[in-house]
DNA sequence: ATACTAATGCAACTTAATTGCAATAAGAAA
DNA sequence: TTTCTTATTGCAATTAAGTTGCATTAGTAT
């Protein structure tokens, strides 16, 4: 179906996240490879990074997306989980936290997916 | 402090929020009221009823600013709880649950507020 | 009623994200 | 290797959320 050419620029930003555990933001993305590839582009790789499920995102406080490796678990079984993210009030980086969180179940509402952002600081701005 | 003068305009707002419960998007207000006041004065009105901890805000899944009443407590104290966000997929209404969200104590990391949001279907779209 | 200044309106601006389209380059087939 | 198909890219223009500066207006304390 979804067909993916390995380009350049693909690899490029394979790269980038094969390297890092860290959730980065598609602005930091632009701006990172401003002198390889056209903001549009890079876009549009992560679109198709997320569809492939090789990524996942979220929005992050600000109302920034932000990408991260992996595919989130779709909620589709009932004990389902999904991970949260994390973001340092500090040094601005975003990660994934390898913990589980269990979906609750509520009356007259029906859960498909869910998003838990935690914000604080990271082990590196701890004072 | 923050002095808050009773103007028209933020008691229009004001009015809003204390006849729902839902959690309104800054978008939807700038258009309920766009023949009553300047989108700056929405903005404005919104961030001062924030600051007064009279509503509180949130980012949603596609990076919309929404408000809703009261002020989210922040997570000073150990064992601090935080409500989550609800928002339906179909109708797109969204809404504080009245449910409390322990916040997880992760080594290297220090919490300091965290935003939870489902997505799903509510009450009123279930089939 | 007067004075002080918070609050508003307006226009311009910033920035994230999207779209249309022509040009380019994977990579399958010949 | 060369040719062909079409996925992918670059570019420029556009959309939309949110912000800023500043002159004007209107709460409210005196």
């Amino acid at each position: 179906m979804s067909t993916t050419r390995k380009t350049k620029t693909s690899k490029l930003i394979l790269d980038t996240f094969d390297h890092s555990n860290k959730a980065i933001s598609v602005v930091d993305l632009v701006s990172i490879f401003k002198n390889k590839m056209n903001k549009t582009t890079v876009y549009r790789i992560l679109q198709r990074l997320e569809e492939s499920r090789i990524l996942h995102s979220f929005v992050d406080k600000d109302g920034l997306k932000r990408y991260a490796k992996g595919g989130q678990q779709s909620s589709s079984s009932k004990n389902s989980t999904i991970h949260p993210h994390f973001l340092c009030d500090e040094c601005g980086v975003s990660s994934c936290l390898p913990i589980k969180i269990p979906t609750p179940s509520i009356p007259n509402y029906t859960i498909n997916s869910s998003e838990h952002l935690y914000i604080g600081q990271c082990g590196d701005c701890q004072r």
